[in-house]
DNA sequence: GAGTTTGTTGCAAACGTTTGCAGTCTCATC
DNA sequence: GATGAGACTGCAAACGTTTGCAACAAACTC
């Protein structure tokens, strides 16, 4: 059905080898010959067939980005940076979704293996001994997570936390608390790490309270721990956990940020869009699918690439109320 | 590298075409040797190469799905859906995001046609005779647009429509605008028809505005047009649309439900955060993405799918302000 | 017990490319 | 005018599979 080099051999009049030549090593054939065969594969609608390249070439023009769900408005814009950047360099892109799920995350990296000359991984979630034995089948990007050895892209949460905790400092707030999600996070650790580290520098004491599930469920449980702590303030593991605290807040008639500030990190689109609109630390998901691909395709070996953040005002924060023990 | 059939078939003192066969023609094979080389195969961590079986059987076991923008938060369930069910059959997912524009999207059909078993083409923007032409060329599902003789999963908004028109009609409204978007959209046509029918049943006027661009901005612009055709309701073209409108009506200090409501299509996060929470209607899009993956896979031919919306009621509706007028 | 079927396996070609090698031709060089 | 170099092109093997065909043995059929 397709039109192969064989086709455009015979037509041309010339050996399959010649045309195959005038693609992938232009500089070995005849001008004339080149130009002639270029011409007449294009009136044919030749493609090269990317699998039987691949089998002689062992390398295959796709790669694979891996990520926990989709769904998650975290990915998307990272995906369509990652893809938009590998169509930049002629590859295409598998996308597998693992459903948080550190088995189906093995699996979609064995599976794909074969078909990619590398894989983006977006916040594995499978241990850290298994990640380094994929790497030995498949090159591999980590995002979001630091693993030595392996080339790394980060968000540096911390700035913009730290920034987090001088503002809430800056607006008068002693008592801040931290929601943190799943153990496992590294962005989690290094925003515990900054917000302390800011803490000492700024003065406001920090909370810490959770684990609790990165959803907006998740949110709106923590609420009474933050509560509890007597925190006027509150960062949360991200948007979607700030998000549970603002409905939380608003059920039990808490106004934000008359008694209560809250800042998520992420800055999905929602946040944006709910009210009060909510103060997030935004992370350079475009640039880190960007980095991700030319990290894969340059060769540049284990570098590590790592990113700013910023914090993002909006209206979910505001001054400390003033309390009754100073009143 | 990677282990190969030769491999197997060597350790395992068979011909490849054997270990082949085991693989793929189980009952071609003596139990006993089907399940030695099965087990050494294991054991050895083969994996059969997907780009050599393609070549010899022209099939890849790979699928594509092309999208406007990943971004936009109609789609990622749409591919998370998709991904999952192309897993359960065994599949890989290319994704292509063609920026809106209809060259990006048919470059990205021609050079993803030889690397796969079909195509999704989500809201393909290109037009009609070029979709056709490229459906000679590969398999292709078309989501979200009606072309006849191909595959398409509709996901019939009219019914949801229909049911904002008639919960506004109930709740008082005579006047209802609809802002529409690019005339090129079928789900746009479809929910004008189905306002109009509605309208018809029910008994209010439908004012059309528009074409206004589908994004928050363009939502806002409409909100002029809108206040001029003496609407107490709105159908926005989409959620985004919605929400410029929200903002707009903030804006303007014109309270929301009070003296305007307003309804989205899409169903997207942000319209459950939003304050007033949006009532919209909802799309079926992870069904959608299923039955794509399942009329591609099922070899179903041009059977085309439709699916239901539904309106989900929230805080932008309300009953119509009680006009001077009447009063 | 000759002929036929059935089950199991090996052989080899094919899928569409790339690429090392060798052949041919032209042209400059001494 | 032989020699060598350089430019161009063809040949054929290789990449890892699948699959039609043939070979062979064992088990039926009458």
């Amino acid at each position: 059905m397709a039109v192969t080099l064989k086709d455009v051999a015979r037509i041309g009049g010339v050996h399959v080898s010649t045309v195959s030549r005038a693609f992938s090593a232009p500089h070995l054939v005849n001008p004339a010959t080149r130009e002639r065969v270029l011409a007449l594969a294009r009136d044919l609608g030749y493609r090269p067939n990317r699998a039987a390249r691949a089998l002689s070439t062992r390398r295959t023009g796709n790669l694979g980005v891996v990520v926990a769900d989709i769904a998650n408005p975290f990915f998307p814009p990272l995906v369509k940076a990652a893809q938009e950047r590998a169509r930049e360099r002629d590859h295409h892109v598998f996308i597998a979704d693992t459903d948080e799920q550190a088995d189906v995350e093995e699996e979609a990296v064995r599976s794909l293996a074969g078909q990619v000359d590398g894989l983006v991984l977006v916040s594995p979630r499978a241990p850290e001994q298994r990640i380094r034995e994929l790497a030995a089948q498949v090159p591999l990007v980590i995002v979001n997570r630091r693993l030595r050895g392996l080339p790394c892209v980060l968000m540096d949460v911390g700035r913009g936390v730290g920034g987090a905790v001088a503002l809430l400092a800056g607006l008068g707030h002693r008592d801040i608390a931290l929601v943190s999600g799943p153990a496992a996070s590294w962005t989690g650790r290094s925003a515990a790490r900054a917000a302390a580290s800011a803490a000492r520098e700024h003065g406001p004491r920090v909370h810490r309270v959770g684990p609790y599930p990165p959803t907006e469920e998740g949110g709106a449980a923590a609420f009474g721990a933050v509560a509890a702590v007597g925190a006027t303030a509150v960062l949360a593991h991200n948007d979607l956990v700030a998000l549970g605290l603002l409905a939380a807040a608003r059920d039990r008639g808490v106004p934000v940020p008359g008694r209560l500030s809250v800042v998520g990190v992420d800055d999905t689109p929602a946040a944006r869009h709910t009210r009060p609109a909510l103060t997030t630390v935004a992370m350079p998901t475009g640039d880190a699918g960007r980095a991700a691909v030319d990290l894969l395709l340059g060769g540049a070996g284990a570098g590590t690439v790592t990113l700013g953040t910023r914090l993002v005002e909006r209206g979910s924060t505001g001054p400390a109320p003033s309390r009754p023990a100073q009143a």
